[in-house]
DNA sequence: TTGTAGGCGTTATCAC
DNA sequence: GTGATAACGCCTACAA
């Protein structure tokens, strides 16, 4: 592997001056610019991007450490992150957490040794002391999707409670009297802010929440379809059912696609996140459609400001939802 | 940040003891070993990986080039890449080309410039240069999904003619004499091989492959849609669909749903390719199932392999596909 | 404008 | 078994 000193010895210049040309930004005589380029052509030179982060101390990587690659929200999301990054001269890596926090450790660590040049997150759980070792390492980071409490970050969120109030207080309008809630694990901001939203509805129509009604499951696929298994085998059935996001929709969806119940006759149901190729679904879902693009592409901004201002005050920036009523709610 | 200079002072030890004790393997005085952790854990030392990475010139990073993480395919792929990884020690960054050349081609780079221990990549055509930098540099390399011409380098495939010609001739058992395909770019392997599968499959019907009912799409969901509409709008309609991917079946499913025409009573429709939650779109799915987990297993010990015995043959490995009849095919 | 030289943090090669 | 020391490839004062 040809080094700039291979290069500057066949252009018949110094080290020091085939890095000006290659780096641009300083003077340098055409003519000896000229001869540097050729030399790397002809030598098939590639910067060594390592020395140059150990040198510099920053890569002009970004890693992207998501919650489950599977789950098409993050996707996504990554586009718009891809997007912001392309332009600000960035490359974006992708990291699968899992939901797992030893996986999500050894991400962090990774992005840690390995200088990346800013983090964004979406963190399994609402304390990962972690996300303080890239902050006291001065990496820029930005949590998505879901708050962390011990860690004062930008981050950019939706309005899960917004948008799970006006969920719910659609099915309450359609009727609906015993309006169950699959929510996402008590560890996570995005779980418990819909669950609140769903509370309040409930209480503003003079409801109450029904605890035999309420399932805590994991956001997955499988964890919706056990969770609708269980409030139908538990006790009489829901006439309704809120689901806080996409995966756990399809999963009790599903369920009662087995168990032969009409959607939306025998249990309405709405969804929290928008589902790919929702229309070809039947019934069409009823769901609470998240900004995802937007969201990524916020947090990229808000990395690239963070690089630019270390020690600016962290943002907060919370999207708007909306509801998207199809078939799967209405009587 | 600390250094290994600052836990050597601390520990009262030099720098390549503690480089010992932390990297293990060769024998050190276990009174020493235990000050150096003691220093290590009391300076919250981390290794700083790119400096080690200069040193040895090599990582632990995998990075994965996949042409489109929006692809279920894909990203149920990845699972078994990181299983592997994870269990080989090393780490996964996905990095998302988009079909794009010139995305892949700057990840590529970064893979070379960062020294990326390994590249688990699935090309954006069948002729890319840039592989080849890789192997003359000697980072590993496997190909998935697709295969390449100009580039002799482990691959993983599908067996995409056979599961191709299984589901054409599905097709011509039901009964249906003007059998369309709505194939992928023809500098994919992945879309020429599915198509030969499907005219193999025609001409052992005694039919012959018509042109106009031929589309050649992107292998996204509008692609599909649009070659969808195209064979509505141009000529005769044909009486059943192949279609060579996943998010092109859900295209041209979407365009038939939506001029209100009947599946399979109208238009009969295979798909390539498993689809999330296929059993909840109505009608389901028929489609040719890939072992998508244990494809990026296989590249996953490959790469392995291959960081071992750099020198060896490559290999070539075709996993099997199966035709999963549901509704949408059967008269 | 260009060249010289030192150092980023680590590991590997020596002596001891 | 342990400690100096050189080197990995690059960037950047500093000097010329």
């Amino acid at each position: 592997m040809a080094t700039i000193y291979d290069v500057a010895r066949l252009a018949g210049v110094s080290a020091a001056t085939v890095s000006r040309v290659l780096n641009g930004h300083v003077k340098v005589d055409p003519t000896l610019a000229e001869r540097v380029m050729a030399a790397v052509s002809q030598l098939g030179y590639r910067r060594n991007a390592v020395a140059r982060n150990l040198r510099t101390s920053r890569t002009s990587l970004w890693a992207v450490i998501i919650s489950d690659v599977q789950n098409p929200f993050f996707t996504s999301m990554v586009r718009g992150i891809e997007d912001v990054a392309s332009s600000a001269g960035y490359s974006v890596v992708l990291c699968n957490s899992d939901e797992n926090p030893d996986k999500e450790s050894s991400y962090i660590a990774a992005a840690l040794s390995e200088q990346m040049a800013g983090v964004v997150i979406s963190p399994s759980s609402n304390q990962v002391d972690d996300v303080n070792l890239l902050l006291e390492a001065g990496c820029p980071v930005v949590v998505i999707d879901r708050e962390l409490d011990n860690v004062t970050a930008d981050t950019v969120l939706v309005d899960n409670e917004h948008g799970a109030e006006l969920a719910t207080t659609h099915l309450v309008e359609q009727g609906n009297t015993r309006i169950a809630c699959i929510t996402g694990p008590q560890w996570l901001s995005s779980a418990t802010q819909r669950f609140d939203g769903y509370a309040r509805a409930l209480s503003k129509a003079g409801q109450s929440v029904d605890e035999t009604l309420v399932r805590y499951a994991d956001f997955r696929e499988q964890g919706g379809y056990d969770a609708m298994a269980s409030l139908l085998d538990d006790g009489p059935a829901p006439d309704a059912v809120f689901a806080t996001n996409n995966l756990m929709t399809i999963g009790a969806m599903e369920c009662l696609v087995q168990r032969g119940l009409s959607v939306p006759d025998d249990v309405a149901i709405v969804g929290f996140d928008s589902i790919p190729w929702a229309d070809l679904i039947r019934p069409t879902l009823t769901t609470v459609a998240q900004p995802t693009y937007e969201v990524g592409r916020r947090a990229a901004q808000l990395l690239t400001k963070r690089a630019e201002s270390p020690d600016a005050e962290p943002e907060r920036v919370v999207l708007p939802t909306s509801l998207q009523v199809r078939a799967s709610s209405t009587r």
